[in-house]
This record gives C-alpha cells, structure tokens and sequence, in this order.
DNA sequence: GCCAACGTTGGC
DNA sequence: GCCAACGTTGGC
C-alpha cells in the first residue's frame, strides 16, 4: 500500500466535480517523474487530492481503482503517457491548507513542499496520517 | 503579474 | 554530452 498527493487545478478539475464523476482517469500528466509515480501506483493506494493555484489546499482523499493505462488524451503526442482511474473516498471534514502543511515540521520533507511543481508526488504513510489528521483536528 | 524552481530543447 | 535559452508550473 502507497500513499499519494495528487495536484488539480479546481477550474480545470474540482474535488466537486470528482464527486458528481464518482470515477474518472487522471489525464494530462506530460512530467516523466509524475508519469513513473502513475505507473506506481497499485489498485487500493490512496491519494490525496489537492487543489492547486486557487485554494491550494488537500481537500479530499482519492482511491486507486485501475492501475496504469495509456492515455487516451495523448494518442496523437510522442511519449507514452499515462492514467489511472481514481474515484473519491471521502471529502476531508475541512481542507488542509498549503501553509498549514509547511507549518508542520513533520510535513517539511513532503514533495509537495520539496518539488511544488511536480503534480503526482508520493507520500509516505505517516504524512498522509498527519495530513488526514490536521483535517480532523 | 512577478518570480523561483525545474524540465526540456537545441546549438555546438 | 554540455550548457544556455526558453517554457511551464505554482506560490506569493
């Protein structure tokens, strides 16, 4: 079981319009090091979804249901990019801001912080726990 | 709107 | 294969 910070600009992609979709493939990842993190992740991982630019906050928590698949919005390009299907699993009981996550110590080492442009980043167990634990706090 | 960080491209 | 130039992302 892997932990995962997957990042969507909410005008492009909102944690609402996740829910209504119930399931969807997450598309458009053109980075290699975000593309082998798709190609990671196991049926059953859970990701957290992240809103980037407007909000930018953890809003939500994602399931893995299919794990890697070609892209179906990139036939026409070089490179063989990748999906994964997710759907959602629960809405987190509030957003756990960026700033909120610097602020924690503990979380100084997460990709998210470390490399804040790469969209698909990998967490460990306990700071998808910290993560889940500031929402509930 | 600016800028930093980082990836990609292309000339040599 | 190196490196400068350029593009993109995302925080502020």
């Amino acid at each position: 079981m892997q932990y995962w910070l997957i990042k969507s600009e909410p005008f492009k992609y909102s944690w609402d319009q996740f829910v209504a979709d119930k399931r969807t493939f997450w598309d458009g990842v053109r980075n290699y090091q975000a593309r082998n993190n798709l190609m990671q992740m196991a049926k059953g991982d859970f990701c957290i979804f992240y809103h980037s630019n407007e909000g930018k906050e953890a809003v939500g928590i994602a399931k893995v249901v299919k794990t890697h698949y070609p892209d179906p919005t990139a036939v026409d390009e070089p490179g063989d990019w990748v999906v994964v299907d997710v759907s959602p699993e629960q809405k987190l009981k509030r957003p756990v801001s960026l700033a909120e996550m610097k602020a924690d110590p503990r979380l100084s080492q997460m990709g998210l912080i470390r490399q804040s442009r790469l969209s698909v980043v990998a967490l460990t167990k306990v700071e998808f726990d910290i993560i889940v634990a500031h929402s509930e706090g």
